[in-house]
DNA sequence: TTGAAATAGTTGCATAACTAACTATATGCC
DNA sequence: GGCATATAGTTAGTTATGCAACTATTTCAA
């Protein structure tokens, strides 16, 4: 049984893109300030292989939420601009494991650093369990829906 | 000074898509699954209209949280499908007000219904108090990063 | 062992987003 | 009144997303 039945509509807009697009274009404004070229899809990739480089692209679909033809584009892009490369696994020849580049270590320090910022700036005035409570809500909103 | 140092890369996948793009494509999927043909940013604009029709395409920019290009697109998209009209303002020439054509009436009741539906399944099992402190975050995360 | 099903990745097509540059109209100050 | 500036909206180019259909490879079971 549905257990909130109040302003849905609204709830929608708040939960569905206003916040998370904010944070997004204000992130994507502080790498273009800085002269950094990347789109904030492609830092989301590199950031998951800075904290784990050689990842399959079905690893990097399900760290980032997205799907594969969306992986396929961003390591593309990513492969012109030289920032990461994809080697064939030796085990499984349909698995391509993509690879930093030294080009893209170079970027991490500095665009997390800014990502770290634009988070602060994000949450300026907001209490810390409160958004111990957003996480768990949201990710349990996920979990409701990620199934089928 | 920033108050909160910990984990703010996992905060942002959280905060940053994955439980907004999870609702908008069970929306987008209910809404296919029901046979209608419109985007979700479609059915958000109709959305605000069937509120209150007759809005310029600024003040849609401003409901919805996107920039004057994309209303001018999903307003083509829409008028393409015959669901709104653009009508010329008579006080200020350079305002487009949209309105809703009868089609678009009759999508009101079942849409709503579905997005409705969404958000029930989206928040089973999620506390209602905690549902308002979501809601209260994601307000401040936006008001902190809205101006400039 | 062979053939069906599952898995990894790619491609094509449509829609949507952002930026920058543009047109048209309105406002306001000298 | 006239010119600078602001505002409303459009267009063009690049990137990203969703879906469906596709290829290649692996797995598994009859």
């Amino acid at each position: 049984m549905p257990n909130n039945h109040f302003k849905r509509g609204e709830l929608y807009s708040v939960i569905n893109g206003m916040a998370s697009t904010a944070v997004a274009r204000r992130l994507q404004k502080h790498f273009r300030q800085a002269g950094l070229e990347i789109t904030i899809e492609q830092w989301s990739i590199l950031y998951h292989l800075w904290k784990n480089d050689g990842l399959s692209q079905q690893e990097l679909c399900n760290r980032t939420f997205r799907d594969k033809p969306s992986i396929t584009r961003l390591v593309d892009n990513l492969e012109k601009q030289q920032l990461v490369q994809r080697v064939a696994s030796k085990e499984d020849r349909r698995i391509n494991l993509v690879y930093l580049t030294p080009a893209a270590l170079l970027l991490q320090e500095e665009t997390i650093s800014l990502a770290n910022q634009t988070m602060d700036e994000a949450l300026i005035g907001v209490k810390k369990e409160d958004i111990e409570t957003v996480k768990t809500v949201l990710q349990q909103v996920y979990d409701n829906l990620k199934q089928q």
